[in-house]
Order: C-alpha cells, then sequence, then structure tokens
DNA sequence: CTAGAATTGTTTGTATCCAAACGATATGCT
DNA sequence: AGCATATCGTTTGGATACAAACAATTCTAG
C-alpha cells in the first residue's frame, strides 16, 4: 500500500493506545476488549496486504480468490453456497470470484445432476497445480509471521481466537 | 449475510482444522502458523460483519466509515494521508470514504493553509455527536465479544497480536 | 396433480479497496 | 530565478463485497 499502515513497533502501538485511553478517559470503557479487537482487525489488514503483495502478487491473485481456491483444494468439488460459507464470502460475491477463477481456467461450473438449481464448483488440474506450488510459499510467510511467538504461545493464541469466533456466533445464533 | 460464515463451535472449528491436516499431511506445514493466521482472518470477518450488523446498520455507517470517523474523533483534524494511515487504507480509498462522510456532512475537508497540496480533515459536530452516542455501543460489543476470556487472557491476545503486527512490519522494512 | 412456498445462483445497485496515472503544489539544486 | 524532482489528493479501472430483487428449479400441501 503506497501509504503504508499506522505504525505499530512495541512503542508506537502502545502510544496510540494510551493516546486512545487518555483521550476517552477511564469511564465505562473496556480498554482491554478494545486492545483485543482493534488487533484483530489491524493484523488481519496487513496480514492480507502483506500476502497480497509477497506471495500472491506474482500469480496476480486476490486473498479472496486464493482463499476460494484453497477451499477447493483442500475440500474437492462443492457445491456454490457450501463454496461461499467455507471462504467467507456472500453467494453473490463468490459468483464475482468463480467468475473470475473461471476465466482463468483455475476453477471449473457444473449443474447439479440431480437438482438443477445447483452449482457444483471444482479447482482444474491447473488450479491444483497452482495451489501445490503457491500453498507451500504461502504457509512459509504465515510461518514467518508468527515465528516470534513460540509454539505454545501460537496455540494459546490460535485457541484465544476461536473462543472470541465461538462467542460471535453464538451471539448471532439468537 | 445471507450466507452465514463457516460453522464454528469449538467441535466444528477443530474439525475443519483437522480436515486439512488430514488432506495435506504432516509434512512440511506450519499447522500451528496455520490455525493462527487463519482464525485472525476467520474472527476479523466475522467481528467486521457482526458490528456492521448490530451496531453500525442504524446509521448506514461501513466499518470502514466508522473507524475514520472514529479517528478523527479521538485525535481531532488530520491531513489526509495520516487519517489513512490510522485507518488503515489507501489514500485512493479515503478520498472515497471522506467524500461519502462529507455528504453525510459528518466531516468537512479544508485545505492546509501553509501548504495547499495538503486536506485537512475533521468531523463536524454532528460527527462528534453521532460518535459520542456509537462508541459506548461499539465498545459494549467488543466487551461482549471477549467476554469468554478472562482479563488475563484477554491481555495475552492482544499481546500476542502485537507481536505480529510487529514481525509483519518488520518484515516490511526490507 | 397442481398451485403456492421454499431454495439456489445470478443480477443489480451501491460502496469499498488497491494500483497506477494524473494534476496541482512545493522543494531543491544550480 | 528557474527547472527538475518530490509530494499530495484525486481520478481511473478492475476486482471485491453486501443486500435485495430475480428467474429457475424443487418441494409441499391439499
Amino acid at each position: 500500500m503506497a501509504t503504508g499502515f499506522s505504525s505499530s513497533d512495541n512503542k508506537l502501538v502502545s502510544m496510540a493506545e494510551r493516546d486512545v485511553q487518555h483521550r476517552l478517559g477511564e469511564t465505562d470503557v473496556d480498554f482491554e476488549a478494545l486492545a483485543v479487537m482493534s488487533n484483530i482487525f489491524r493484523v488481519a489488514n496487513r496480514a492480507r496486504y502483506h500476502f497480497e503483495r509477497t506471495v500472491l502478487a506474482t500469480e496476480g491473485l486476490s486473498f479472496t480468490a486464493f482463499t476460494t481456491l484453497w477451499v477447493l483444494w483442500i475440500w474437492g468439488e462443492l457445491e456454490a453456497r457450501h463454496l461461499a460459507v467455507h471462504a467467507g464470502i456472500t453467494k453473490g460475491t463468490l459468483t464475482g470470484v468463480v467468475s473470475t477463477l473461471a476465466s482463468r481456467e483455475l476453477v471449473i461450473r457444473r449443474h447439479h445432476p440431480d437438482d438443477r438449481r445447483l452449482v457444483l464448483i471444482a479447482a482444474t488440474e491447473q488450479g491444483e497445480a497452482l495451489m501445490a506450488e503457491l500453498f507451500p510459499r504461502f504457509n512459509a510467510e504465515e510461518s514467518s509471521l508468527t515465528k516470534r511467538l513460540n509454539s505454545e504461545r501460537r496455540r494459546e493464541l490460535a485457541d484465544s481466537l476461536r473462543v472470541v469466533l465461538r462467542t460471535i456466533e453464538s451471539l448471532e445464533a439468537t
């Protein structure tokens, strides 16, 4: 990104967060929750951008297109609605992403033989070959990004995130 | 979202991740890093969607528009380039977001008096009033989303995320 | 059977989002 | 002073992203 993101070596992050604290005062603000959520968004944005620049740029794949193809690579042929759920996007968005991938022959659509409302989507041979080459590089970057946390902290981090995820889902089940 | 997201009570998350493990094998895959990063993206997507539905929908504000207005509320008038950095978007994107906010009179643009290349952006009174009403509700939701983690785990979570953030930035400083 | 209800993927409309090109302004070197 | 360089916000073009409306297909109740 040309303008970059907010600076955040430890000192600056703390400064920014302390700034917020100073400006909002102490009253009725859950700073711990604020720090958790804002850092989740910051890391997600930065990491997505990082992956798009380092691993995905050479192939001209967007992060979402990569995720979609990755899901197909792991799960095999899927109905569009299930693919959308796994990729974390709406069915409307999926239509566009699949069209993009299909135009590059990384993916192929076909009707479900028993229910013509459904569309089945699968990675082509080219798509699978691309993922076989891309995923190791992608995972190596994931490794780099988390290398300053030891194994225990990585597991704790993933686990805490799963707890938050479960909480969100239970709130929306209402 | 109409199609929802991937199911993820603890059992299902683990099942999905175990599926991945089964399909990828053990060789040369950093599953801990994969679990960390994929859960960061999952939580960020779900949480953004949750905030847009619960807190922001009533005011018709996008998550990015909210973030931008929030930054102005905390920091006061800012140059466009700095606002973009704090909001985590490019300057080109900021132009559109600020135009949207300005059309609703939540924000106002003016030229920098000493350097006419620069644009200064500030929240209007309406914008500040909106944030004063919206932020407490937003923070209450942040609180809800993290309530299943105790104070120590929340601090650890935020801290681990800061470590990852710092790592990404150090990688890009190259 | 058959009309109404439900489900699925696509389309439409609007808002992001980024990279790259651009015009306007300011700075620096001579 | 004057011209190349740099910086800044905006514009452009293409892809994503969601909600809502839609057409096609299937299911369901009577």
